[in-house]
RNA sequence: GCCGCCGUAGCUCAGCUGGUAGAGCACUUCACUCGUAAUGAAGGGGUCAGCGGUUCGAGUCCGCUCGGCGGCUCCA
């Protein structure tokens, strides 16, 4: 038999020849270092025989990803044996590779909980299956040989998984399994030949995750790990997670008093001066943009009566999620979105065809009772503020306003140095319209991010109930996924509002609405720019851009006359005239993340300067004050990050 | 909402197996008037998240509630 290998060289084997023996064919260096074998894109166990003609790849510890996955699922196997044997009469259910490390779910028997306390008992006797350094050995079983061993061991999630499987595909004739040591375990594999290739592992956190994913299925434990080849690799990985903590921008938030919570309000930041500086700073970048981008800037009201959000649809899908109160016996809701008072703006005169597109931006004030196991500092929150918009507009209309949107987003995110994820969601179970709508819909969509070349993935149903949607995702300082803007089209609320507009034909027709976030909210905007920027925000951004220092007493009125003139220029200056040392003045500076950091002496006061040294650098000398304020006044200007 | 963990001064934390609260920073006062990351001294500040229970005695043990953290589900 013949297999092709990477150079292009095609290898002679034996019939029936497996990995191991490839990697024995191409050198005995290698046959020590193979973990695996990547045959036409799919990786295998070495021990497996070689399909005929398959280009061939040998995975090694220098294979990255792939390499790093398979000793990561063969160390979920590991602490599956592990808990097994701690804790006698545990269930088991799955345990794949992640991103950074790997799961394994268990059921434990009632009245036991894991907790952090446990992991070092978990961690040693792993660390003896690791040293025993005991092979993975592949079986074949038919389905239901497979049923009866584990129904055999009361493996009920296992029983379950495998009938799945038949039902899927009832001529399925074997399922396969895999023994390390003492445990055995259903799985499609692959797996490196032995555990004593997981060089370093670690047992990071146990948390709870429902079966298959279903919130109306039994909670299970979750533990989590992470395993890498060499010891190193994994102190670099925790350290790296250690810096990411100290960019959360909760710690931030406090430290720079940009913002807090207080359990009088759950989910509800308060804004502190700082913070409101940050804010104002967006909100003026986002008025320009949308001004120039056609928008036109309303204002609606935060509490309505519930009937508006029984027409909106939103009272069937959401009210449990929604705020409400009585005004006079009269039911009324805090908005948790905007779009159904737009919808009372266009209403408020006849429309004309001419009159197409409307787009109204408002930064809304919407409050969601989001549940409280979901909160999560400013990423997630009750109170929200969107940077919110409608577009009403034709038919005929859509695809242009669409791109118009996704192009307004690059825009922004360009300005922070943001590499968002698209993402095309299409129709949920549970929505409004008829099925004809939503195909035109979804198409509008996808033809707009196709002509714009741009790469998406497709979550098929996580659409809005009123229409699909392209969603643009960031990630935080931990690698989790937050959604920021949003590009929904919506041929529901028209007609469930009845707006319409005139025709060229003087015929009603329907508009159709797009509902637009670029940001998402502003809380959770400012979140991923504290972590982004890790607390140093450009210039324009900064709360505080420069502090004006005294080196004594008598320096105070020099000081106060180039806060002024800072202040009179618009920049946000302060002054610290404390008769405190110079040193501790520059450190409490340097703390604050100040920029620049301005130094008023004898000489400065004499001359008319200051002398200038910028955040995490040194003494740069003086400058006169009229020519600092020119230079700070041209960099207080949006520019992109680098 | 669900599973696990946590909640001591404004902040970061110590307080062993129950014996009536402590440090650093911050704050106040006084002295120092200082040249680029902490001047010194003195002082004030806590119903140990809240409520209930066990106990001669609870910050410490138990239960409930509230809040937070890590996940899961959800996210218009």
């Amino acid at each position: 038999m013949q297999v092709t290998l990477p150079d292009g060289k095609v290898l002679e084997l034996p019939d029936g020849a497996t990995g191991a023996d490839a990697a024995a064919a191409i050198g005995p260096g290698l046959a020590k270092a193979a973990l695996a074998v990547k045959a036409d894109g799919e990786v295998r166990d070495l021990a497996r025989p070689l399909p005929e003609g398959a280009a061939l790849e040998i995975v090694t510890d220098r294979s990255g990803q792939d390499a790093l996955d398979l000793i990561r699922h063969d160390c979920a196997h590991v602490l599956a044996a592990a808990v097994m044997e701690l804790y006698p009469g545990v269930k088991i259910s799955i345990g794949p590779p992640i991103e950074h490390g790997f799961y394994y779910d268990f059921d434990f028997p009632d009245g036991v909980a894991i907790s952090d306390a446990d992991f070092a008992a978990i961690e040693a006797k792993m660390a003896e299956h690791i040293a025993a350094d005991e092979g993975f050995d592949r079986d074949e079983l038919t389905p239901a040989a497979a049923i009866d061993l584990f129904k055999g061991e009361d493996q009920d999630y296992k029983v379950e998984l495998i009938e799945d499987l038949v039902a899927a595909d009832p001529a399925l004739d074997h399922v396969s399994l895999y023994t390390n040591g003492p445990f055995t375990d259903l799985c499609r594999g692959p797996h490196a030949p032995g555990t004593g290739r997981i060089g370093a592992f670690k047992i990071q956190s146990v948390a709870g995750a429902y079966w298959r994913g279903n919130a109306d299925n039994q909670m299970l434990t979750r533990i989590y790990g992470t395993a890498f080849f060499k010891k190193k690799e994994l102190e670099a990985h925790l350290e790296l997670l250690e810096e990411a903590r100290a960019r959360d921008h909760r710690k931030l938030g406090r430290e720079l008093d940009l913002f807090l919570f207080d359990e009088c309000s759950p989910g509800m930041p308060f804004w502190q001066p700082n913070g409101m500086a940050v804010w104002n700073e967006l909100t003026r970048l986002w008025r320009a943009e949308n001004l120039q981008r056609g928008y036109r800037e309303v204002k609606t009201p935060i509490l309505f009566d519930v009937d508006l959000f029984k027409q909106s649809g939103h009272w069937d899908n959401y009210r449990d999620n929604m705020y409400f109160t009585d005004v006079e016996d009269r039911p009324m809701g805090l908005k948790p979105m905007n779009c159904p008072g737009h919808t009372r703006l266009y209403k408020s005169e006849r429309r004309s065809y001419r009159d197409l597109p409307i787009r109204y931006s408002e930064q809304g004030l919407v409050h969601r009772h989001e549940p409280s196991g979901t909160l999560h500092g400013l990423m997630r929150v009750r109170h929200i503020t969107q940077d919110d918009a409608h577009i009403f507009c034709t038919e005929e209309q859509i695809e242009a306003e669409v791109q118009a949107v996704l192009d307004f987003g690059f825009a922004l995110y360009e300005l922070f140095g943001f590499e968002p994820v698209l993402e095309l969601s299409t129709r949920p179970e549970k929505r409004v319209g008829s099925d004809e709508t939503w195909d035109r819909s979804e198409a509008a969509l996808q033809s707009a991010l196709e002509k714009a070349g741009l790469e998406y993935v497709v979550n098929p149903g996580d659409g809005a109930f009123y229409g699909p949607k392209i969603d643009l995702h960031m990630r935080d300082s931990l690698g989790r996924s937050w959604q920021l803007g949003t590009c929904q089209l919506d041929y529901s609320m028209p007609e469930l509002f009845d707006l319409t507009y005139t025709g060229a034909d003087n015929a009603e027709h329907r508009p159709v609405m797009i509902h637009r976030a670029m940001l998402g909210s502003f809380e959770r905007f400012i979140g991923i720019l504290i972590e982004h920027y890790g607390g140093d925000f450009p210039f324009w951004l900064t709360p505080v851009q420069a502090l004006v220092m005294t080196i004594s007493d008598r320096h105070e009125p020099a000081a106060a006359s180039a806060l002024a003139a800072l202040q009179a220029a618009g920049i946000r200056a302060e002054l610290d005239a404390r008769t405190e040392s110079v040193g501790r003045k520059i450190r409490e500076a340097e703390l604050r993340k100040v920029p620049y950091i301005l130094v008023i002496g004898d000489r400065e006061a004499d001359e008319g300067t200051v002398s200038v040294r910028r955040h995490g650098g040194a003494d740069e000398g003086a400058i006169a004050v009229a020519a600092l304020v020119d230079r700070l006044s041209a960099e207080a200007v949006p520019t992109p990050t680098p």
